[in-house]
DNA sequence: ACACTAATGCAATATTATAACATTTTATTC
DNA sequence: GAATAAAATGTTATAATATTGCATTAGTGT
């Protein structure tokens, strides 16, 4: 069982988004601004999915400044636009993409326990709603899928109590 | 291509869910009150998920009184509960259920058009999300999929055009 | 330097949802 | 049927999430 959420460095993940994504905004040749950056990395900060409230919190407190929502919400609508991040509808937060080189909508295995949102990588998923779609003469465009469940981690934890 | 979007009688629909709402409620020894069925009538009122506080001011049109924010929401939660209608995350809307008797979460297809939300009734997508969460060793508890894109009506609409 | 555009700052407000407590209605027991 | 308990609803206030509109600043090209 090869588990993300267990036994990592996660400064590799941060060290990795953040080098993707100024790589990615160079080729694109859009701003990897300051304020874009910070939040990128705010939302990179572990695998949670992290509301934008929180998010202007924590740039509060590395910054000595605080930003306006709209500030916040803009660098995340910026995020959103280039792939970067995901936004989970179901908690109103957001999580960073793992591969946003590949442009594509993200599906997420979240567990209740520790909050950890697992990104899929998979296309059976996508397979099984356009067969569903297709059945309806639907045209799909931005599959949102949230499963909500208990990682392996969490199960473990509580099978040894 | 059967669609229910187009051409049915749509008194049907909200007959047979206040119906089913009332058998259903009566079986289980829980109370439909005249909230919840104003608030079910007013969720039925077409095929588009509605928001909290939209159903709020149809009430008050219909009524006379307008109910404080808590009323329809604690009305929600009891149709929730019972399975009578779905929440769409994506949208912060609720939409009725057409199956109430058998326990599951819906997965919809949204029309980012007409807005018109179809609810799926097979399994194919939920035996690929439990596949690909077999795989994490995660285990499901609640699958959440809303489909955003173009339903058979307005791909129709926009091809005559 | 000038004009132009993109990005950010800032104040106010919109939208969605809940907390806390009072009152009323309904069911149960004596 | 009155006393009691439980469930449902009313009411006020507020929390949490998100957007609008306009002012200011920072880059970009001429
Ligand atoms: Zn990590
Ligand atoms: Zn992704
Ligand atoms: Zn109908
Ligand atoms: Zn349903």
């Amino acid at each position: 069982m090869h588990n993300i959420l267990q036994q990592h460095n996660h400064q590799h993940c941060i060290d990795d988004a953040l080098a993707r994504a100024r790589e990615l905004c160079q080729r694109r040749q859009v701003k990897f601004t300051r304020i874009r950056e910070q939040v990128l990395a705010c939302v990179w900060a572990n695998h949670q999915p992290v509301g934008a409230y929180t998010i202007l919190e924590e740039i509060a407190k590395d910054s000595d400044r605080r930003p306006a929502p709209p500030t916040v919400y803009r660098a995340l609508d910026f995020l959103l636009e280039n792939g970067l991040v995901h936004r989970i509808a179901s908690l109103n937060a957001f999580v960073g993409c793992k591969n946003p080189n590949h442009h594509h909508q993200g599906h997420f295995l979240i567990c209740r326990q520790c909050r950890n949102a697992i990104e899929l990588d998979t296309d059976v998923i996508n397979s099984a709603i356009n067969a569903a779609a297709t059945q309806h003469g639907f045209a799909v465009e931005a599959p949102c899928v949230e499963v909500v469940g208990c990682c392996a981690n969490c199960q473990e934890l509580s099978d040894n109590e």
